[in-house]
DNA sequence: ATTATGACTTATT
DNA sequence: GAATAAGCCATAA
């Protein structure tokens, strides 16, 4: 029996929220933050960095405000971020000239 | 308890 | 637009 990742409860509740991303959308750190109640966009991309179920858990489906395409698998260079894109235009999401995910596929969780 | 880190954001320069 | 600073908050050491 591989030894089960050990997930916080801040992580649980990130992770649940993340299910409810459908594919073909996306979402922000800092809505995602809101959603379960934090003012930290910035707690939520810690809890995504180390997540133990990438890619079964959609956290590329996470963007900052910026719509770049930060960090995957716990690295912020340029292979991994490279394969969040990739990952993300099978699910037909669309990018602009300078790498920026459209507007219109960032869902709004809750306010 | 305290410090340092970070896949963030916003304001400022 | 780039560089800084400050605010934010969960985690690891």
């Amino acid at each position: 029996m591989p030894t089960p990742p050990t997930i916080t409860p801040f992580q649980q509740k990130v992770f649940l929220a993340l299910e409810k991303i459908p594919s073909g959308s996306v979402a922000t750190y800092k809505r995602l933050a809101i959603a379960i109640g934090c003012k930290s966009a910035q707690a939520v991309g810690q809890a995504l960095k180390r997540n133990p179920f990438a890619p079964q858990v959609p956290c590329h489906r996470v963007i900052p405000e910026s719509r770049k395409i930060a960090g995957y698998k716990g690295k912020k260079d340029e292979p991994d971020v490279h394969s969040k894109k990739v990952l993300l235009i099978s699910e037909a999401i669309i990018f602009d000239t300078e790498s920026l995910v459209q507007k219109s596929h960032i869902i709004n969780l809750k306010k």
